[in-house]
DNA sequence: CTTTTTTGTTTACAAATGTAATCGAAATTT
DNA sequence: AAATTTCGATTACATTTGTAAACAAAAAAG
């Protein structure tokens, strides 16, 4: 898993990230071209995220002659599950099922991914509860609202 | 659904949201309150979000006397919804199965969250695909780095 | 061998965010 | 009525983020 901590990216520096996950090793030349096009930046623009995400360590340099070749510190799955992750954390556990439920309606699923969930699924059904505990601080969800007595 | 533009909310706003979806009309004290006790903020911080919220247009006032009842312009759910999709923007779309998979794995389930979801998977089946088109830029997924011919 | 281009580094600067103190008017307490 | 508390509004300030120009050293081109 990724360490939360070396997580914390931007939305900007996602952009590059994305460009240095589709390919291992890339040369800042080829991340600014990607970007150039896809969202209208300025070299100096990427730049910058490249110098930043290098600082935050998410981004690691190997030296070819004077310039770099850029790779990713981090896994795309696992950078992308953690930032769910970190969405999930600001909704009460009663909810997730509902979010996903509507995730699954937008999203377009290849006969794979819908044997995959349907294995889930199956798990999920074994330890599946009747009443899911909120999780929530008393205040910040209506099921806590009785329960904590104000 | 939330429009996209007014859903921009950080972090620290998305807890004082929290605390006034749980009661739909709350006065700042009661979130003062909350969040004092959930992340230790003085109330002077609280205040700054509030008032944040508000000149977003994120939270309605209604006068009560001389203080005010705050209540959101925005749903929960839709706003819940929207960011998670503003996530699933920086994923690929042959991504996004394996994504919820793993978001299904993490998450406790209800009997009925189970049921939602097999309906849901139903649908999906018959429009499932073989191989789902990707939707990334060139240079930004594998998936195009050939067909991009680069 | 000079000129130009490339590429990493430094500097710039506004907007957003996190965190909070202060201030002033109204309300409550003493 | 005077003192105190409450509460919205204003001000403060450091950090992060978005966006980019300028600079310097090295490499490539002429």
């Amino acid at each position: 898993m990724v360490n939360e901590m070396e997580s914390k990216i931007s939305a900007a520096e996602w952009e590059v990230m994305r460009v240095v996950w589709a390919q291992d090793k890339v040369t800042s030349k080829e991340i600014i071209d990607v970007l150039q096009q896809k969202k209208d930046w300025k070299p100096a623009t990427t730049k910058t995220f490249i110098g930043r995400l290098v600082k935050k360590g998410i981004l690691h340099t190997e030296e070819e002659g004077r310039k770099f070749l850029y790779s990713s510190a981090v896994n795309e799955s696992d950078f992308i599950n953690s930032t769910l992750d970190e969405t999930f954390e600001h909704i009460c556990n009663k909810d997730v099922g509902n979010a996903i439920v509507n995730l699954l309606s937008n999203a377009t699923l290849s006969f794979k991914d819908i044997d995959k969930i349907e294995k889930v699924i199956e798990m999920k059904k074994k330890e599946a509860v009747e009443e899911i505990p909120c999780n929530c601080v008393p205040g910040q969800c209506r099921c806590n609202n009785c329960s904590s007595g104000h």
